[in-house]
DNA sequence: GCGCTTATCGCAC
DNA sequence: GTGCGATAAGCGC
């Protein structure tokens, strides 16, 4: 099955500032194991703001990549981002990740 | 305990 | 039609 880039979308959309979720949970969310095509979806982000990108984190907690490249020093910008919506970051993981993650959209 | 490899889905070229 | 890419999980050493 594909995943409908439109749930990713909701969900994403559904989530608070200060709060993350992860690539498994969006892809377990829509039913597929695709988590690489979770970050594919958001790597084009056709609804661009509307969907936080950088509110998406891998299972540990780190933020992964964005933009198709680590590389980018935005991620730099976005954990400060988040870290003014109330989400504390340590170096490249999330320190209260385990306290914000959306574990359960439903 | 840490590292590398395999599996999976979507999008771009 | 093929290849690459924002990950995750498992197995090996």
């Amino acid at each position: 099955m594909s995943i409908d880039a439109d749930r990713i979308y909701c969900l994403l959309s559904q989530v608070p500032e200060g709060r993350v979720t992860t690539y498994k949970f969006l892809a377990h969310a829509v039913g597929s194991k695709g988590y690489r095509a979770v970050g594919q979806i958001l790597r084009n982000n056709p609804y661009a703001p509307h969907v936080p990108c950088h509110r998406v984190v891998s299972s540990d907690g780190s933020i992964g990549g964005f933009m198709g490249n680590r590389s980018g020093v935005h991620i730099q910008k976005k954990k400060k981002l988040l870290r003014g919506e109330g989400v504390k970051i340590k170096g490249n993981t999330l320190s209260d990740f385990s306290s914000i993650v959306v574990s359960d959209f439903r």
